[in-house]
DNA sequence: CTGAAAGCGCTTACAG
DNA sequence: CTGAAAGCGCTTACAG
């Protein structure tokens, strides 16, 4: 911009005003400037301008994984409205390594991003405490963080879980299995408490030997799957398409492909072409990650009062897999004696209840 | 920085050094120095020493659509080389929108991004010309770009074409169909030509009525298939994974899911779980952001000499649907009289052809 | 070992 | 309408 001036023989002041289309410079003397700016391919440096003026007009984004469909979606729905606000967009995953969160979004902060949307690879966040007093704007997405001053979007995973079994329940199942990710996770925590709630909800029990709770590999989900038909469910809710995928191959395995109704938790591509169509409750991925940046954008155009909550609703889509009827295990694998022993047990604990 | 030097009582310099880890800091002056930066919560600003410093240490990312898998799968690939090279990555999309990829582009260069991957949305790059001779690092990945003197990585599409279409011919097929996108497009057109290639080194011909060339509409790519099947070809060569959906959409509805083979561009997830499982020649996008991101930080770490050109293989897979026998169309649709008519005209040709 | 000065490329606030 | 000066938050190059 020194060069330009001194090029054009103006001030710094005026190639400035020019750069910047302020009024009030005369044709003769922009016409200067412009030429030599043209001489001298003279690029104005964006990231100098913004240490001057304080603001970066970048926000970052921290998911899971960029390289997973689910948050690709929500990425692409963050980065529209970004652009929309002249905005770019950083982007970083954390394979749910939280140490590798914090690292990012520092690492961010340190660049002065006007904001961050973070999908919290575990709930506290008070490493990012100083950072938002000292002005960035952070929302939470897809899962809670500890940090209740900061606007959070959440999925209603538990609603969806509700739906899935109680369209199973509807269909006739009684002996309901849920199929998903160990306690610690969150999403599997939320899709477990809707199961059981919904099978609450309906009197039904719920079978310890009914809920597989298994890290997404292979060989254990098909060893859970393979459980729970022992444990004669005559359906089964999983909660993730990696899981719902692994069930399928058990279930096709086992020849019971078309018998055992199945529902699963996330939308695939190519769910209506497997035979039977899988039925499964959607998320909203792209929703998501546009309320999320909404919520950014409102507290960067300077909105103040207190945290918002926001939600995002999933949505069933029946395909076929959800709608078999449950088959009475009348050949039941199960040998008599079994049965009546369970009977039995069942009989003598609901004596002692009464009897206490 | 300079309230820390204030509240310490010592000069900026001394900050810099302690922030920075420079030895030669009395033990007693850092001590203070990192004092003071507890107390008064400093950070340094990141952009403010690359500002001085000339770099940036941020990458930027231009893709079609980082909400599509196969950009998304290309996108974490590339940014685990940017942080391991200590970097961070600005990502946006394009759309196939040439404009909206200069736009993007400019935006990351005025930023000064130390370089650039851009999957081009069109061949011209010409806008990025002064960018590069002001020292941005520019690398191209899986579509050509008019800038020779750029890095850059391309899919061997041509090759897997070849081999989708080779490995049909080896199952007995001879009237094979091609489905795929518009003349326009560039990852149709080197399929088509890969088609072409491995019929042509077969001796079969290539009738006209058997490339369906349409965008990856429900509609369009429907009514193509169904005169795909009018032509009675006995095979399928899809280039995408829409096509590749519709086209089984398309089997289905006519009946004919299991007896016309099909061979799929580009790998999915469920695809074994279909019936027939799907064939496919997979691309490896992940192969291809790790190539790009590499290219681009050996130029960033000073590496000069000529550009340099990738390529990534494919890889086919069979799964059941690429390995059907031809069907013999014994009882085709086809009019007795309209393939003596065809027959004839073909030799008139010949006889023409031979005469002159 | 420590520091005062100049400068990265721009803008802001103020004179003329 | 135009410009000289100061400053954003840091580092570099040089003295002491």
């Amino acid at each position: 911009m020194k060069d330009v001036a001194l090029y054009a023989g103006v001030a710094l002041k005026t190639v400035s005003r020019v750069v910047n289309g302020e009024r009030g410079v005369t044709p003769e003397m922009a016409g200067r400037v412009r030429a030599a700016i043209e001489e001298l391919g003279f690029r104005r440096n964006e990231s100098a301008r913004l240490l001057r003026t304080g603001q970066t007009a970048s926000v970052g984004l921290i998911v899971e994984d960029t390289g997973n469909l689910r948050y690709g979606t929500l990425a692409r729905a963050v980065e529209d409205i970004v652009r929309a606000n002249g905005s770019l967009l950083f982007t970083g995953s954390t394979d749910n390594d939280s140490e590798r969160e914090r690292a990012l979004a520092l690492a961010l902060c340190a660049r002065r991003v006007d904001g961050l949307i973070i999908v919290p690879a575990d709930a506290d966040h008070d490493y990012l405490r100083p950072e938002i007093a000292a002005g960035v704007a952070a929302v939470f997405a897809g899962r809670p963080s500890n940090l209740a001053e900061a606007d959070a979007v959440l999925a209603d995973d538990e609603g969806g879980a509700r739906d899935a079994v109680a369209h199973l329940i509807a269909h006739g199942h009684r002996r309901i299995g849920y199929l998903g990710g160990p306690p610690g996770d969150y999403l599997a925590q939320r899709l477990r408490q809707g199961y059981a709630d919904a099978m609450a909800a309906a009197a039904l029990p719920a079978d310890d030997r009914w809920a597989a709770l298994v890290p997404p590999t292979r060989e254990q989900v098909g060893q859970a799957m393979q459980g729970l038909l022992a444990a004669s469910v005559t359906a089964v809710f999983s909660g993730g398409s990696e899981y719902t995928a692994l069930a399928v191959r058990t279930l096709r395995a086992a020849g019971k492909a078309g018998r055992i109704a199945l529902v699963g938790f996330g939308d695939f591509e190519f769910a209506d072409l497997l035979d039977p169509g899988i039925t499964v409750v959607a998320e909203d991925p792209a929703e998501m990650g546009r309320v999320a940046a909404e919520l950014l954008f409102r507290r960067l155009a300077g909105e103040a009062g207190p945290a918002r909550r926001a939600e995002v609703s999933t949505r069933l889509i029946p395909r076929g897999s959800g709608e078999l009827a449950a088959v009475l295990a009348a050949r039941s694998a199960l040998p008599v004696r079994s049965v009546l022993a369970a009977l039995s047990v069942a009989c003598a604990q609901r004596w002692l209840r009464s009897a206490s």
